[in-house]
DNA sequence: TTGAAAGCGCTAACAG
DNA sequence: CTGTTAGCGCTTTCAA
């Protein structure tokens, strides 16, 4: 076991150059003798020598690290999205900051951070944040890379789903089903994360059912909030109209997953009484036979990753045709719980 | 903007004073004179300086970073614990690099590249790892701080939940409600994660039964994987026995929720014609209504960043009684799908 | 093709 | 209480 580190030096002296040549020979720089370079590869690896990554970032100014922030972590779909980054980072061998900030507070605080963030990460992945004009020129002036996830924000490179698209499919499907009163469970919550998400899927919803000449009743809204107790809520509430819906759009499936529960307590069957249609293809969606408009949230991770590592590092410049928006596929899944309307 | 970095330098020459002077100033240390320290402030702020954290590594060696590795990012106990991790490090200046290793290969990767990540990491929370010797070896020689989540395993720090006393409850509450015939929905893999937690679950599962008079079938177990999916199969081959159990025990709450499909799917009453619990309380087992053993997983991240944190850094040590085991605690959750046994 | 030497920006003895 | 001076270990001109 030994003790004590050993350096640039000791290879240099061991095998009778130069660190200079050592380090040149051992990062595959040019304009050094094949013969050299071997000799060195030998005595280093015979030492053990691994270069210390503290010192090469101090004088390269690159960290080879980049950050993921994120409104929450431990919820499914940024657990996804940081899962996909992560399988990136470790095959370009980068290592990978991960924070949470789940509020603007924390947002600013770590935009305030910007110059000592530069120096610890060479770019990050920024998800579902509505960024304000100062946190982006906070770490535009510091010079820190940065790729969006899911709605684009402050000009950077943006890497998501079409979520109006994902309202029109959702809509189309339950047209095709004869469906015209169909309500939509939401969120109204723009702070910090997700904000234009549900107004976009909203949006292309609407404007399918006005497409088809259906005018949507707008008192079919209910807030969720993106949790399954506030889909369960969203659904009651939706149900103790006068006139209900024949069919119930959320937003999410874990609002969709309350949602249909709360359809179950009051007796209703799905898709007999009511169909019931989320997004997502949440893990467990198919438990409960949802029909969902799915996405790939890893996918997601894994693209937005490889945009920011084309950019921050040249050997990785070819690994992905780098563009400033990148849009995932997103697929409606037929499940049971959306069905024909019952004529009344 | 200013374009170039302002260093320790500018702030001494703008300040009057040696670099060591605003060195120890600017941290706090001993021997400066108030009004030189205030004086140094003032200048410090006022140039927007901030140490650069790489120069400050580099000539300390310690990173002010901690290290998570997880089998699996994005399931949602690893994220769980992950997230518990994350809000420790970020309220003690910590940064958190995350690192997912899946196979016993990866998690050699990582062993054996202990020197340089001694160098990025000032320690490390490994979850629910079974190390084999070699990794231990090569964390300890490179000077690795670690603390384990889950079972104890390498000697070091460990911070977990009572997994044989998750069993007993659990045993405990279906031989109350007068259950013999139980089945168990568990798991034999043991590489790499997990290891020893569904042995430690199923044994004192098994003792409390023994305990209570009644000897247990050892045919009544099938093997769910730990995934949902695992878990329909595995309840579909227990009702499927010529003596099908009267209640059954899942390992977790994801197989639980597969079992429970499973079961409706037979066309059985929950908790009528067979009771069902799991562990964990997953966020969803309210919703379906499952009785369960609750454990906390962000509070065991918590703990584990905690307990590393203390080790690692001076300044935090007195933030926790650093001990070599903490045990968090679990509670039985009753809901509605666990009932009395129904006499044949 | 190789080497010498000047950084990168900060910390930590050691003097004074 | 403060300043001087070596490092920390690697990269990168600039000469040779």
């Amino acid at each position: 076991m030994e003790r004590t580190r050993v350096t640039i030096e000791d290879v240099a002296a061991a095998a009778g150059v130069s660190v200079a040549t050592v380090s040149r020979a051992l990062r595959g720089l040019p304009n050094v003798a094949m013969s050299t370079r071997a000799h060195i590869s030998a005595v280093a690896s015979d030492l053990h020598y691994v270069a210390d990554p503290m010192a090469t970032r101090l004088a390269t100014g690159r960290s080879r690290t980049i950050g993921c922030v994120v409104p929450l972590l431990g919820g499914w779909y940024f657990a996804q999205v940081v899962a996909g980054v992560e399988a990136v980072c470790a095959e370009a061998g980068f290592d990978l900051i991960v924070q949470s900030a789940g509020s603007a507070e924390r947002l600013s605080d770590l935009a305030n951070d910007a110059p000592t963030l530069q120096r610890r990460v060479d770019g990050l992945v920024m998800v579902d944040y509505a960024l304000t004009d100062d946190n982006v020129a906070a770490f535009r002036t510091a010079g820190i890379e940065v790729v969006s996830v899911g709605a684009a924000t402050g000009g950077f490179c943006t890497v998501g789903i079409d979520d109006a698209a994902v309202g029109e499919m959702a809509a189309q499907h339950l047209i095709e089903l004869g469906h015209a009163r169909i309500g939509l469970i939401g969120s109204t919550r723009t702070e910090p994360f997700r904000f234009a998400v549900p107004e976009l899927r909203a949006s292309g919803f609407r404007i399918a059912l006005a497409n088809a000449g259906i005018d949507h009743d707008p008192h079919l809204f209910a807030d969720g909030n993106f949790s399954v107790g506030g889909g369960a809520e969203a659904m009651t509430s939706l149900l103790a109209m006068s006139s209900p819906p024949t069919a119930v759009f959320a937003l999410s499936d874990e609002m969709a997953f309350g949602a249909r529960r709360a359809a179950e307590r009051a007796g209703l069957d799905i898709p007999g009484d009511i169909s019931l249609l989320g997004v997502d293809d949440h893990e467990l969606a198919a438990l409960f036979d949802l029909t969902t408009v799915a996405q790939d949230p890893s996918a997601v991770g894994v693209s937005a990753a490889r945009q920011l590592i084309a950019r921050v590092d040249s050997e990785h410049n070819d690994d992905v045709h780098v563009v400033d928006r990148v849009v995932l596929p997103t697929r409606l899944v037929e499940r049971g719980t959306t069905g024909p309307v019952h004529s009344a």
